[in-house]
DNA sequence: TATGAATGAGGATTCATTCAT
DNA sequence: AATGAATGAATCCTCATTCAT
């Protein structure tokens, strides 16, 4: 903790330089958080990685939490962008929908989802807060395209339902690995949501 | 002088007094890590809820990590004791043995699936390998439930199948909370998990 | 989260003012540990001493025996360094020139022979290692200035009188105090090294 | 530091029981010093090298001061035992006698002079207090001696010589390893010490 | 704007000592 | 008399943060 308690007001990254720089502290951030955790991830050793020193660091971000905070909200925001600027075909059926949605989630993010589970260990209430209110996201858009089908489904508490297969697809995109995180998997998410949504028996037999 | 390298032994929790202790101060940190998250889970903090002066804390632990260490191995060791003690009904048809095991194991969580969420945030690697280990246990079970029942099945690659109803479960589990962690959301998975193996249109309308 | 057990690599002091704040910390400890002995020579209380903050001790030093291990490092190398740059009168006897030796490294001593009677207390191995070697040096330059002068003395055995030399004087240095420790001790070792070694006659009754 | 600040009377060590007691924990002591260095020495690792609980050991000492300073005090008294018992021949010349003192002083350290450098890093004043009082005892024998042949002597100056002599067999002592430490050694001493007393030529060459 | 030396509150850990058994 | 579990003050060390340059 610092000498004294004084707050004085960060630049604002508006200058296209200034942007640039927030960029690269955010990725060494990410950078460091994934290769050596949180315990090890100090405001020095991020400045350093990212090739400037703490005190610029600090003319950017009010404290370490800050950095950390806009990591997540950034992260976070490629997803959601991801899925709204989706535009599916209104006449495809509910699991190419879902399908789409789980890649689409899946490809935004930049660092795999190692990132994520990285970011779990970062204390600051925030992270939890961001990352609640963007699976709630999730699960409207998830809840909606739900009712938007409903007479194809199987299940009828869309809710519940809904729930089910964000947290199915979030436990199996947590556990994936970078080196088992491909195509058979992500079509076979499909599989599973399709067959539990609409119960539908024209599945192929997976594989 | 404190903070020298040496390593003095710790007592040996054989004791029944000792093991008592230990449980006191594993039961503590467990608390705090929920209520405060690992940031503030201080050694100090966790002897003051568990009563115990820190000199008696590290009396039976060498450091903070052992202490959650030891937490992390004593749910693990729990959880897979729960599935390992299971006694099935071979009759049973998959779906009901999958609902037992996923109820073992939701059963054995004495702090409810967020103790393991905290549990992330534990920096060093040893919560990882714990976890993986145990996770490959489970997967083993189920890999090995699923052989037996092969002829129900519609899927093939039973380890493709293994990881995808481990993490779905996992998942779904991650994401409850203990107000939303009930015999309806279990039966709910089990719904999940039986369609998706074996594709069975007997399945009643989800509630 | 402190006293972990990272080591963050150190400021290197090649900058004028970093060199000068190790200097200032060194002089520090040498006057902690003579005025307070070993045992309350914390580093908290050296940073105070010098005047810096507990922090700045740390950017220099990794640590409390590192500060001691520069102290010992320091004040041998003064000794050393006096010793091997004397340029003795080739044509002068060979007590003259064991005077000049004791003299140099006694002049070397900035805070006298007391600050190595405290240094013995330093606990890590590292001093009397670096003790060790500093005295094999002089050994060794006792040894060849004997040798040189081999036809003048009665000892014929001069690996054992150079440890006689060495020792004898170094036993007198650390009884010497600062109030002791003058002129007339000086040229009294001179005189008990010189009739031991020659048994030469022409010694002025002493005093 | 303990929990309050109670200094109940100990135990007499008075009884056959207790005496030995005492005895084996100063042996522990010294051991664990010699062995493992001051800042190990801990009370409990003294106790448990002895045998004998921790309690037990503070109901004969009252602090771990109190068991350096025992240990330091039986230690000198050996010494100053050996030097005062002496009953040397009247008609002895000065070095035969001188020889003979030292040869008691190293005869009496049961733990050679290995245990006296350790001693240096007990940090209580007492230890230099108790010392200084040995060394002055040492002192007075020899200033004595010297006054007794002063007729034979070299030197004038009895209180220098006296210091002279005395701190050179220190020296010399301090530097002796047990495997150099030998009969060679201290007939050197008695060489050294003669010579440098009467100046007398009638030494043979040393070795 | 950028730098990085300096700061110091806070946390991990030890060990002399007590006291209930 | 002896035991050894428990205590907590004291110490080492880190790292978020500031500010003079």
């Amino acid at each position: 903790m610092p000498a004294s308690r004084v707050n004085r007001p960060r630049r604002q990254a508006k200058q296209e330089r200034a942007r640039e720089t927030v960029e690269i502290v955010l990725e060494a951030a990410a950078r460091v958080l994934l290769d050596h955790g949180y315990a090890l991830a100090t405001t020095n050793r991020i400045a350093q990685k990212a090739g400037v020193s703490i005190g610029t660091l600090y003319e950017y971000f009010a404290n370490k939490e800050e950095v950390f905070d806009a990591l997540i909200q950034r992260e976070l925001e490629c997803i959601v962008v991801a899925i709204s600027s989706r535009e599916p075909n209104p006449d495809d059926p509910i699991d190419k929908k879902i399908s789409q949605l789980v890649l689409a989630s899946m490809g935004a993010m930049r660092f795999g989802p190692e990132l994520f589970r990285s970011l779990e260990q970062v204390p600051h209430a925030s992270f939890r807060r961001h990352l609640a209110q963007a699976r709630r996201l999730v699960l409207d858009s998830v809840r909606q395209l739900l009712e938007e089908h409903r007479a194809e489904l199987r299940v009828t508490d869309l809710d519940l339902a809904a729930f089910m297969v964000v947290s199915a697809a979030e436990g199996i995109g947590a556990n994936a690995t970078r080196e088992f995180f491909d195509d058979r998997l992500a079509s076979e998410v499909g599989v599973l949501l399709k067959i539990y949504l609409t119960g539908a028996e024209d599945v192929p037999n997976s594989v």
